[in-house]
DNA sequence: AGGAGCGCCTGCAGGC
DNA sequence: TGCCTGCAGGCGCTCC
């Protein structure tokens, strides 16, 4: 599923003609994702405007005209797709609905955004806009790793005494929010630092490079458009192509890529998930 | 208290 | 061709 980066490129892709827009109609067309969609949601999004496209970790929040927040989560598999020019001046392009197309959104200016996720991990809700940050999706959210609030001296005491291998500690979203399975590995990489060894055992120095390292890797995939695996779509379509720029993702039994490492990737499963890593260059 | 494992779903790739 | 197994970018819940 998409991460940080695939929800940012998917929430750039759709702010042109969502934003300041109007939905016009909105189809839903079964009862649930996840978990139930909100009461009467296609009423409660009809004829609002959207003021605001917001992303917080991976949710992506549009901010109504009503006094409501619609927040969307793309799970594993879910895509955002635009049909339909933005200006209103082609509508005939848009494709007949396609299976898993849950949620259709028309907008007044003829364009379409279609939300389609096969295996309906993603979910929608509605909130009050000024009470947003309570939500209980988002209450349990630690800082965004391109904000502020998430430094060096923050990473260091969220990992003091933390018994857990630094892998988990780093897809838990209460210490950093909206990293995923993809971009842990690859800072852990790019850092040297083993996936197994216990997060309160890593020194501060180790700690701390991890906080340009998640930065860097975050901000180049969000410049490539994101990752595209299998499911990954950008708003327009398209695909990303950061997944070329994995060092270690997907890699297994292919070679090291640091300059005289003749190792090769190493995949572990961690608490069910793949671990990609490099066992000589990452201790 | 905090961490590991399971389940939610569908689709796809690979082995036979 | 088809069946079976394993695997997938997330995350909340249960159990220990």
């Amino acid at each position: 599923m998409p991460e940080l980066p695939e929800v940012e490129t998917v929430r750039r892709g759709l702010a042109p003609v969502m934003e300041g827009q109007v939905m016009a109609k909105v189809e839903v067309n079964r009862p649930d994702l996840r978990w139930p969609f909100p009461e009467r949601m296609a009423e409660r999004l009809t004829g609002r405007r959207i003021l605001q496209l917001r992303r917080r970790s991976k949710y992506l929040l549009g901010d109504l005209d009503s006094g409501e927040t619609l927040l969307v989560h793309l799970g594993m598999s879910g895509r955002m797709t635009v049909s339909g020019d933005p200006l209103g001046r082609f509508v005939h392009d848009h494709p007949a609905v396609q299976k898993h197309d849950h949620v259709v959104f028309h907008m007044e200016s003829g364009a379409r955004i279609t939300f389609n996720d096969p295996r309906r991990f993603g979910a929608m809700d509605l909130m009050q806009t000024a009470t947003a940050d309570q939500h209980k999706l988002l209450s349990v959210l630690g800082p965004e790793p391109l904000g502020n609030e998430f430094d060096e001296a923050y990473l260091i005491a969220a990992f003091r005494g933390k018994n857990t291998p630094v892998k988990s500690a780093l897809l838990d979203q209460g210490i950093v929010a909206g990293l995923g399975n993809i971009y842990v590995c690859e800072a852990l990489f790019r850092c040297g630092i083993s996936p197994l060894r216990k997060a309160g055992q890593i020194s501060a120095a180790r700690v701390a490079s991890l906080v340009p390292a998640i930065r860097d890797v975050l901000e180049r995939a969000i410049a490539a458009g994101g990752s595209s695996l299998k499911d990954f779509r950008q708003a327009d379509g398209e695909l990303g192509y950061f997944q070329h720029s994995f060092d270690v993702y997907g890699r297994e039994g292919e070679p090291c890529h640091t300059p005289g490492c003749n190792d090769t990737i190493n995949r572990k499963v961690q608490s069910g998930r793949s671990t990609f890593y490099c066992p000589s260059c990452q201790r």
